[in-house]
DNA sequence: CCTTTTTGGTTGCTATAGCAACTAAATATA
DNA sequence: TATATTTAGTTGCTATAGCAACCAAAAAGG
């Protein structure tokens, strides 16, 4: 019997992202702020100075994507790029001011969105998913291997 | 204590499906078609002639992406869209010859992904993340109304 | 029947997302 | 130390993704 649309997990996951992304999108809008520039700005407010390399890599992303999205996060003048003293190369990503007094903001809109998403669901659940989504990343990976 | 990075199921399952997506475009892409186009073929493959809203409405998409999607499709000779006889403003979506040839070349190919996806994760997990899964998307869906 | 509302699709806009090819700086190696 | 290779970032390309505004056909309601 054929495997019809509904039975791929991988698909349930897209879609389950798509919602949710779509979904924090409208939240963060009246922050002018897109949910993947959150992302980075989440990292920064975490540990701020990180190179656009080490961004990429901590979001698993081209760092094509890095460069343009910093772009932008400039422009908005929430961020600012130093060039590394040691290494010619490479820039420092920096908060400004106006970045790090966004994130009081974000804060209680990215702690809210995990409490609507994850309502209604045991830890032991979540913990299900988050093991078995682990698990399908590295499945891919050392099957590119 | 502050809730981090690595807290969030949504990010989680966005670079999860980020992975995912990757790894199936560089499957399909010899196959010359794009991992949304291969959804919506896929939809075809189960059931030809649809509307460009009903393939919108089970993909949960915006119209304007699917409409931009199958002219692609439709360049690439896959389908062909004929005005519905009862009601004019709306196409039915047919796969052509070359379309229906391809179903065939994919479904291994999806069937593989499928696996290699799933090694070493139990139906019962497996069961476990789509519930929740569709639970999360009933949250956000609950929160907007 | 004629106006109003809804519905199916398109166009224009912005924001991801990643590949290929490139530049320039840093490192490794002959 | 001169050459080769690697690394950090940019530019150009194609493909999603969804919002707003729009057009035209269909349906609803008076």
């Amino acid at each position: 019997m054929k495997i019809s649309f509904n039975d791929y997990i991988s698909i349930m996951i897209h879609q389950t992202d798509l919602t949710l992304t779509s979904y924090i999108k409208a939240k963060l809008a009246p922050l002018n702020i897109a949910p993947e520039q959150n992302l980075i700005l989440l990292l920064l407010w975490e540990k701020d100075g990180l190179s656009q390399n080490e961004i990429a890599k901590r979001l698993n992303k081209d760092k094509t994507n890095i460069a343009r999205m910093l772009s932008n996060l400039e422009k908005k003048e929430l961020i600012s790029r130093h060039i590394n003293e040691t290494d010619g190369r490479s820039f420092n990503v920096y908060l400004t001011e106006k970045g790090i007094k966004l994130g009081e903001q974000v804060y209680p809109i990215t702690e809210e969105f995990n409490r609507t998403v994850c309502s209604g669901i045991t830890s032991e659940e979540l913990q299900v998913v988050n093991e078995v989504l682990l698990k399908m990343q590295q499945n891919v990976e050392m099957s590119v291997k």
